[in-house]
DNA sequence: GGCGGCCCGATTGTCGGACAATCGTATCAT
DNA sequence: ATGATACGATTGTCCGACAATCGGGCCGCC
């Protein structure tokens, strides 16, 4: 027998123009902050037309790897946020029908290893922003939007004081999809805000004690609460999550 | 105080056009492998130019939205892949210096787990995945790039039999970083082939017998072996993770 | 000397048109 | 039916153009 052939890949000019911009930034020649060569002058220089160049742009834009600053001209080099490459994960889950179980499931494994690492953690300014997120919380009220928004605030300032940013970025589109889910929940259910609220708060205490395990278990003790806040809503566990909206 | 002006936004027509598309599919309008329209008629659709429409699909395939399948023409819509979006992520979390102590922690805190699902999980077939890869990280001798790939196709292995795709997903830029790490360790650690062959089959073991808690144990101690590998390999843990190369 | 307003070149967003390569498909011959 | 051929459709790439606006320099004024 002997090896197949590989296709024969053939690659557009605009595709190989971004991967060639791509691999500069990727090895810091070039580096966050500085600006692109204007599309003219990247023209001349690939010996492209521009429209390729502009092609090349839009794909490294949507990568993160471009931006142009707001009502600034010429784009800049940046590193892709969180917030960006969440949003990428959080779309492509929910496109995998994936069910509101198994980002619940993901949950109850990440979140109480990441409480523990945060009571751990030796730096006080991460528990101040903890501190304001349980308190944005309780002042929300009424307003569902801005209590959704302050769950996911508390979850990303608990893995914030962690420390760990591969596992803060793996967090991210998980909050995303529990937010999206928790619209709908979270009015359905009384005593969700005063359940939410209060397991924040003694995660908050563990967290201020560097009691590691208590924080622990109360992260997973706060994790199971959602589920039963979606059961008691009547929402099947097994349905896929309601895709993300477009709010950022 | 009143409150604050937010920025007038101004979204220019390629990222509209792009939005739109995307809403479509994101609503389940356009659907995985439907050919979308060709770029003509999408420019007539939408009364914008055709270049404007190459610049919105640039931006579209990037995200995997679409692909033009090999050696067609048309474009097809798709949901973004595992590997598409894992890909995207390794790349963002390579540029943010992530160290590889970050990367490693964040697996001994989701493999263990991750294995114990595999062992509770009823189907079979996902077992054979296990046993294959297994034998195929044996097999692949001294070739370094292979032995590497098996590491990386167990672990995948693992989080198929387990059947959670949101945790399979969050797997996939760890392996990825993993093994670009593991590209320089594996020919400098001897014993490094024979140990992580002795636990894959040890976890192996544990799953065919539906043993949890062996399985996550086990687990936990193969994961642990890595940094015992970095260290012997004189590889400081706090260096940043090589970037991942483009092979995929 | 510092500050605000004005003007001009540079750059981007969008448009229109053009053409070669090639993919898909209908037609035709065997 | 099967295989070869021809034609229209579609994409990749190029060229040129123009309005809007951003950045920066220049100037006058206090």
């Amino acid at each position: 027998m002997s090896t197949p052939f590989p296709p024969l890949a053939y690659e557009p000019s605009y595709r190989r123009v971004a991967a060639a911009i791509a691999a500069r930034i990727h090895a810091r020649a070039l580096r966050d902050g500085e600006p692109l060569p204007p599309e003219t002058e990247l023209a001349s220089q690939f010996a492209v037309n521009r429209s390729t160049i502009r092609e090349a742009l839009r794909e490294l834009e949507s990568e993160g790897l471009v931006e142009r600053r707001r009502g600034t001209k010429r784009m800049v080099v940046t590193r892709p946020g969180a917030g960006h490459v969440a949003g990428r994960v959080g779309h492509a889950l929910a496109l995998q029908d994936v069910t509101i179980r198994e980002v619940w499931e993901t949950l109850t494994i990440v979140e109480p290893p990441l409480a523990e690492l945060a009571a751990r953690a030796r730096q006080a300014p991460g528990l101040e922003a903890v501190r304001a997120a349980v308190d944005a919380f309780e002042a929300s009220g009424a307003d569902t939007a801005r209590a959704v928004d302050e769950v996911g605030a508390f979850f990303r300032a608990v893995a914030s004081a962690g420390g760990n940013r591969v596992l803060r970025l793996a967090q991210e589109p998980l909050l995303l999809l529990l937010q999206s889910a928790l619209r709908v929940m979270i009015d359905r259910v009384p005593q969700a805000r005063a359940r939410i609220a209060s397991a924040q708060r003694r995660i908050l205490a563990a967290l201020e004690a560097r009691d590691a395990e208590t924080a622990r278990t109360w992260m997973l003790k706060h994790v199971r609460d959602f589920r039963r806040g979606f059961e008691v809503a009547g929402i099947d566990l097994d349905t896929r999550v309601p895709h993300p909206g477009e709010a950022q």
